[in-house]
DNA sequence: TAGATTGTTAATCGATTAACAATC
DNA sequence: TAGATTGTTAATCGATTAACAATC
């Protein structure tokens, strides 16, 4: 697949589009119209058939899409059609609850390795993988060609943390600690920051509120 | 204040300004120009000054932007100036990592109410807060005048949380369950996606592997 | 005052939406 | 075939960037 370069904008869009295309396939829902699904959404039918077809061709005129066919598409296109061996470093609350969500969540992501220094968690078992000293990481990063390295330490070691990852050789970082990392540009990089998306929700707060009294404007 | 009204791409910027701000802060950095601060964050100089203006005059001409001052005008903005009740629902790993998180990072949210539904949980204590049946949380919503509901339940039971925060009269709901919610207009919600997240992480992977292969095109 | 840098308008760029021809 | 709905082009809208006048 030769993708043209694709937009920021549709690719936060894909998951969503997946998440709903799975809701129906489990409700057994087997075509949807572009119109149909965008009122699901909550977005226009034009917006979505763009979507699509900065991919590809996954409809037929005068039917609509098949919801198997589509998500199994999409799927492909988001590399959801493969495994990802992934380790873990920070096996804090957070860690922790990724190492289970993934785990719940089972589709692809076998996590591996889980790291951290502080030597009263090293040796834990956590969903029957063993918490190993950080020290080992680049060597075990090599060794089993890990894909993707989630970090969940604090803000200082990040990128420490990240830089040992990308010399282990992995393909991707995950990372939740609230700082910007710098990595080489053949290393995939997605932060979820936490506290900007609890900012953003106070901001919305504040905003109603004044919004409450400027409608007596 | 009278603001106009803000997109929501400045919106998400100014947690991130905040951030960089508050690291400036704490590197004893007493002025910064727009300049300055778009080599650091990555964006245009331009972006940062209309952003700014969009909501006041926070700098001075020929000198640049006092550190300070921007920082608590941003939080001002974002309604970091106040201090936000908080209840988590859904006490597994997710919603204790996020009890220690926000203890953590301590500025203005006072988690003051756990629960669940599962009888082993509740009773525990998790920093000083004992964790409560799910049957009471309307009524201590409401009691307590809670200003912000975290859900991290699963997929299934998201939205009953969500009524019942929104009938116990929270103002905002921070939500981490796979699911988009629906809430009265009147109440903010901002969703964390977490497995959106990760599959943006593992499209960035595999488009860059076919990269690789076109750069020798 | 001269130099620097903001505040703000105007130009550009990109993303979204509308419209419709293609086609199942 | 007629009806429906996609695929795709064209029009619109909004966001970003460039430019420069205002001003500290």
């Amino acid at each position: 697949m030769n993708y043209p370069k694709i937009s920021k904008a549709i690719i936060r869009r894909l998951p969503k589009y997946r998440r709903y295309l799975g809701q129906l396939k489990r409700q057994g829902v087997e075509k949807i119209s572009s119109n149909e699904l965008s009122e699901l959404i909550g977005c226009t039918a034009s917006q979505i058939r763009q979507d699509f077809n900065t991919f590809g061709e996954f409809g037929q005129q005068g039917y609509g899409y098949s919801v198997n066919y589509l998500y199994d598409e999409i799927n492909k296109i988001l590399g959801l059609d493969k495994e990802y061996k992934t380790v873990i470093v920070g096996v804090g609350n957070l860690g922790q609850a990724l190492t289970n969500y993934t785990y719940y969540y089972k589709i692809g992501f076998n996590i591996i390795g889980l790291f951290d220094v502080n030597p009263k968690i090293i040796g834990n078992k956590i969903n029957d993988v063993v918490v190993s000293d950080y020290s080992d990481l680049e060597a075990y990063v090599e060794k089993e060609a890990i894909d993707i390295g989630i970090i969940t330490v604090n803000r200082e070691n990040a990128q420490a943390v990240a830089d040992t990852l990308v010399k282990g050789g992995v393909k991707g970082i995950w990372n939740f600690a609230p700082i910007d990392l710098k990595v080489p540009k053949h290393v995939a990089l997605n932060s979820v920051h936490l506290s900007d998306s609890l900012h953003e929700l106070t901001y919305m707060i504040s905003t109603m509120e004044h919004a409450g009294r400027e409608d007596r404007d």
